[in-house]
DNA sequence: TTGACGCATGCCGATATGGGCATACACTGG
DNA sequence: CCAGTGTATGCCCATATCGGCATGCGTCAA
């Protein structure tokens, strides 16, 4: 057991710039795996890849026309992330607020600067 | 020159699912190394390992208190990743609704079924 | 000063992953 | 049925990454 997740969720499969890249073509509509490896810079079989591990996160989804495939954009399965994404900021923003006020309160009235200071 | 993307960017620290669940510690506000530790089932170095990879990314910041270290979320660093995926969202659902509604059309006028079924 | 606590790091091994290349498959046109 | 185009796959290598363990460093208590 060494390295731990992998491909298998939507985080993951976003992680890698080539597939947001591919979305992104995607973003203007459906395209066929041709034309994808036409616009980016990547090997027709580095496309063929990436789409199914797009596809098997189901953030993509396969039409057949002839001998081409065309891909589009399963926009639902972005959700997820969207959600977490905005439970996460909520969450931040409503506790911190709290607590800055809070951290403002006790710093004029009782023992101030203890805490020091923020780096990064 | 294999694998390429690394933990660099966002959207590859959010990939791992270890860090994510950090995150969902820390939404519930600040919290110390080992008060991670202690929430989920990691040991601490790996812990340790993983909010510097959320520092790099400056999706965290951290505060010296005594010998104690206190993360914080640091959610103006999320932006961008919303950002993209509100883009991509929007994108996909406008052009694709366009696109769904001619594809009624001469779906009903000109030659049917041509394009074949939809998998996946 | 010494010892303990809290966290960060370095090192090592195991492994999944991305990329390249060649090839198998599917479908269409002759 | 055969050739050609468009994709998908398998195989191999190089490498970044994750996890475990031990240790280094800074801070606080006695």
């Amino acid at each position: 057991m060494a390295r731990a997740a992998t491909t298998t969720d939507i985080f993951n499969a976003l992680g890698e710039t080539s597939r947001r890249q591919i979305l992104d073509v995607l973003a203007a509509g459906e395209a066929t795996v041709g034309a994808i490896v036409a616009e980016l810079e990547l090997s027709q079989p580095q496309v063929s890849k990436h789409l199914k591990v797009l596809r098997d996160v189901d953030v993509v989804h396969a039409r057949h026309d002839g001998r081409h495939r065309v891909y589009r954009v399963h926009a639902p399965a972005l959700r997820p992330l969207q959600t977490w994404l905005a439970r996460l900021t909520d969450a931040v923003n409503q506790h911190y607020d709290r607590l800055d006020e809070y951290l403002a309160d006790t710093q004029s009235s009782a023992r101030a600067g203890h805490t020091t200071h923020e780096e990064n």
